[in-house]
DNA sequence: TTTTATAGTATCTAAAAAGTAACCATTGTT
DNA sequence: AACAATGGTTACTTTTTAGATACTATAAAA
């Protein structure tokens, strides 16, 4: 129901982007963004929560471990930068690559539909 | 950079939310959909292929458990509807429930993505 | 009577993701 | 001399996720 286009064509057309591309399109970007912390660290970062220390105090359950694992994956994947400047303490600043501020979209959409479909039907279903 | 609205704004709406509906609005709705087979399962039942033999078929490097324990959680979550057919050889039809089908232009978005930041980039970086 | 079709389950194993706790280097401060 | 601050690393354990394989029921067709 209420697709309008013709369904063998959309078929095709995925297909076609599997073949073509090696790979599920969403599931491409899911790999990228799925971690258990990526979300809250990308947004913190979007708002210019970036040091290292800054953001383990924002989100206390991330391990040191979790986090660092995390930002490097992050890093590799071109979606933060990671500029670390020569002095003592050591000091970090992570900020968003065109790459990483490219899915803000995406996040205002995902962050909606969590909101509307998990989140708050949760808490009517579940008033203790 | 690019951040129109107010920063410490922005940060304060979003803790408020996870504080308000106790976590990750982004994290929880890719809870949903991040498993490894769930997006390609949900696609390819939005277009119609919805018996699980067909499914089967359409993604040969799932295992039969692994597309069972995916379409169990999908439909605990509620985004597919099972409906088994008293028949014999048995007969059972998926299909998307209201909550599944708005996940369409979420889906639309991720493909896009993932195609234009993913999944070509990596084919021009890695011509053999 | 054996095979075919459908839609699974049950059990066990392997691999990946996440968590825990201790450690490190450097400089400035107490 | 000891401690704080920063941004980590290393080794190990636990938990979660995924994969392999064998098994099930029923009716119809060959």
């Amino acid at each position: 129901m209420r697709i309008e286009e013709n369904n063998s064509e959309r078929f095709t057309n995925m297909v076609d982007n599997i073949k073509k591309y090696g790979g599920c399109p969403v599931s491409a970007t899911l790999k990228l963004i799925g971690g258990k912390w990526k979300p809250m660290i990308l947004y913190f970062i979007s708002v210019d929560v970036n040091r290292f220390g800054q953001l383990q105090r924002m989100m206390p359950d991330c391990s040191k471990r979790m986090m660092t694992v995390q930002l490097r994956e992050l890093e590799d994947d071109g979606l933060v930068h990671r500029k670390v400047f020569a002095e003592v303490p050591p000091k970090v600043i992570y900020t968003l690559t065109e790459k990483g501020e490219s899915l803000r979209p995406l996040f205002s959409m995902l962050s909606q539909w969590g909101i509307e479909q998990v989140l708050e039907p949760k808490m009517k279903t579940s008033n203790d």
